[in-house]
DNA sequence: TAGTGGCT
DNA sequence: TCAC
């Protein structure tokens, strides 16, 4: 069963999209456990496969496993910081919590990938597939300021819908919507006041080991 | 191919 | 959207 959004598109049947779910007081006591991270696992930019064309977001994770990219050994989950080598810092209790909430799946998360763009950075339409446990959800978590984010389908040339993500907003990919391509568009400056130097927090959930 | 410049 |  599809959620019908009113625009003539509805989201792929396991997508829960939930607007403010967190109070301004959560995402404040959040921000913070995200900043006792970015200390513990400073932000970097991570480069593409082949190429090494840098990502325009900056990048860190906490848990036992870490997203990352490099130009040589491309996408893959690790359990230590690519550039001081330190293994990840634990998950913030409160983000165990948000994903037990929304997904109700058995095993608690073992990576939390922390994406942080400024005004002028983007993410380009992809799909998340570098776990082995697919079907679990992944759960993306917004801080800051709004973006614009597309959701299309398992295919990339499916169509796609395009709506904003604001702060506190939280999004549930699982079942059909596991696979489903999305990105990010673009970033509206001066959205929220919850960073004070502007600029937006994705923090995605997700189990990687079965 | 989680990016982007250039051309139709 | 394509082609790199």
């Amino acid at each position: 069963m599809a959620t019908n959004t009113g625009t003539g598109w509805s989201f792929p049947e396991g997508v829960k999209f939930y607007p403010e779910y967190l109070t301004r007081e959560h995402q404040r006591a959040l921000l913070e456990e995200v900043r006792e991270v970015v200390a513990a696992a400073p932000l970097y930019v991570p480069v593409m496969p082949g190429t090494g064309t840098p990502l325009s977001v900056r990048m860190t994770n906490c848990g036992p496993l870490g997203w990352v990219t490099d130009k040589d050994h491309g996408y893959r989950y690790q359990s230590v910081h690519p550039v001081t080598q330190a293994a990840w810092p634990p998950i913030p209790d409160s983000l165990i919590h948000i994903w037990e909430q929304v997904t109700g799946y058995p095993k608690p998360p073992d990576a939390c990938l922390v994406n942080f763009y400024t005004e002028d950075a983007r993410m380009g339409l992809h799909q998340d597939k570098d776990e082995q446990a697919l079907e679990a959800p992944v759960v993306s978590v917004s801080l800051g300021d709004t973006c614009l984010f597309r959701l299309g389908g398992r295919r990339r040339d499916d169509r796609t819908r395009s709506f904003r993500l604001a702060s506190g907003d939280v999004l549930v990919l699982g079942g059909e919507g596991r696979l489903a391509f999305h990105g990010v568009d673009r970033v509206y400056p001066g959205t929220s006041t919850l960073l004070k130097n502007g600029g937006r927090i994705n923090l995605t959930l997700r189990r990687v080991n079965l």
